[in-house]
DNA sequence: TAGATGACTCACA
DNA sequence: ATGTGAGCCATCT
């Protein structure tokens, strides 16, 4: 299993109307620090239609501004959609950040 | 194999 | 709150 494997794999486990940090993410699959390399794997994410991608957000539980599957306003609409509320621009991350407990590597 | 790149994060001014 | 600089990891060229 690749590493973008693992993320995309974490993107699936993301309970619906909640939202994870790339820093969580990598945590979760076992490469804490590797939040950029995160960011590489959704870039390249195969299949953007079976994984969420924009329930990713950064530390500061703002959307990214490079999301490249419908732009930020598609992104945020998606969220919306999800019950998650957008305040300027972001997220609140100590409501909507949900508990990674996925672990690939285990299963 | 080595160097450069990126959807990041943290610390500091 | 905003801007800059350095560190980080996986992938690409």
């Amino acid at each position: 299993m690749t590493f973008q494997e693992k993320v995309l794999h974490c993107l699936t486990q993301i309970p619906q109307g909640k939202v994870v940090t790339y820093a969580q993410i990598a945590e979760a699959i076992g490469s804490p620090g590797a939040s950029r390399a995160v960011g590489n794997a959704l870039h390249r994410n195969p299949n953007p239609d079976k994984y969420p991608c924009y329930k990713v957000v950064n530390a500061h539980g703002k959307l990214s501004c490079h999301y490249a599957c419908g732009g930020l306003a598609a992104q945020k609409y998606r969220l919306e959609k999800d019950g998650i509320k957008i305040i300027a621009g972001r997220v609140d991350l100590s409501v909507y950040q949900a508990q990674l407990i996925t672990k690939p590597k285990l299963i």
